[in-house]
DNA sequence: TTGGTTGTTCGTTC
DNA sequence: TGAACGAACAACCA
């Protein structure tokens, strides 16, 4: 699913593809998966891309934004020209999952695809975009470990979901959440303000090396995870405990990866080194 | 055919 | 007042 390291993959790769280009126009093929008055845009061109959790917003000069959240099949690809006749079937857009386009004047155009429909796009004023981004919690690449343990003391939460809470930490999923807690050695299920101040500066440190290392990797295509040229990412092919239920666990320990559900989700750990 | 899959929102329950 | 939990959303896949 698209998390934080898969948002900012699109988005560093984004930041270099169509900063300065100039909307044309906008095609909606399903009105659900956009809101807001696209032809506000006509005429807008995009000034900078930035990441607040797990949303994507372009940024214009006409003091509106363009928000986007890909949810769990989002894909953002860009493509320069529009080929004739590729056999390539990443080139072969749109598909019939395609939702929007925006096309640049350019001739350049930016393919907004969701199988499951549950991503959007949303045309946002300035102003009220402050009140949508107050609701994320704080970023856990830039937080600092004193914060970090504020958010943990507050809540008697499974440390999982509650990292998982976009109100208290904005940006960290299923995936890497399962990562960053097997680097950590604990338990999901370990109440959040059980953690001592040791650990959970420990899990900090791991947490932001799981997102670092996803980013590096070029994000998890675990599904359908697609970067803004369409090409797939490579972090799935690191995963140490992610989707590796029944395997070995990767510290030599002799027990093997366990999954159970928490909050309705796939939940991957070793239940001998993470206590 | 049915159940599993998942990010976020919403509604119900305690 | 609000935490906690499950369902809903949609479509695919095994």
């Amino acid at each position: 699913m698209p998390e934080l390291p898969e948002v900012e993959t699109i988005r560093l790769q984004l930041s270099q593809l169509i900063s300065g280009l100039k909307i044309k126009d906008i095609q909606i093929f399903q009105r659900k998966s956009f809101t807001g008055d696209e032809k506000l845009l006509i005429g807008a061109n995009i000034s900078g891309l930035r990441r607040f959790a797990k949303m994507l917003v372009m940024d214009t000069d006409k003091g509106l934004l363009l928000a986007v959240h890909l949810k769990m099949t989002g894909q953002l690809i860009y493509k320069k020209f529009k080929l004739q006749n590729s056999n390539n079937k990443k080139e072969n857009l749109p598909n019939k999952y395609t939702r929007v386009i925006i096309n640049f004047t350019d001739g350049s155009g930016l393919f907004f695809n969701d199988v499951r429909r549950f991503g959007w796009m949303r045309v946002v004023k300035k102003r009220d975009f402050e009140e949508i981004i107050n609701k994320l919690g704080p970023d856990p690449t830039r937080i600092n470990s004193g914060d970090f343990y504020k958010i943990l003391k507050l809540s008697k939460k499974p440390i999982k979901l509650l990292l998982m809470d976009q109100e208290k930490l904005g940006g960290v999923g299923n995936i890497y959440v399962c990562e960053a807690l097997f680097e950590a050695g604990l338990n999901p299920k370990i109440p959040a303000n059980q953690l001592t101040e040791e650990a959970s500066e420990r899990l900090l440190v791991r947490l932001k090396k799981s997102l670092r290392k996803g980013i590096k990797w070029g994000g998890a295509s675990d599904n359908n995870y697609l970067d803004a040229y369409g090409e797939q990412g490579e972090m799935q092919e690191h995963f140490l405990v992610y989707g590796r239920e029944g395997e070995k666990c990767l510290n030599n320990c002799g027990s093997m990866v366990k999954k159970i559900r928490m909050g309705g989700r796939g939940t991957y750990f070793c239940s001998k080194c993470q206590k």
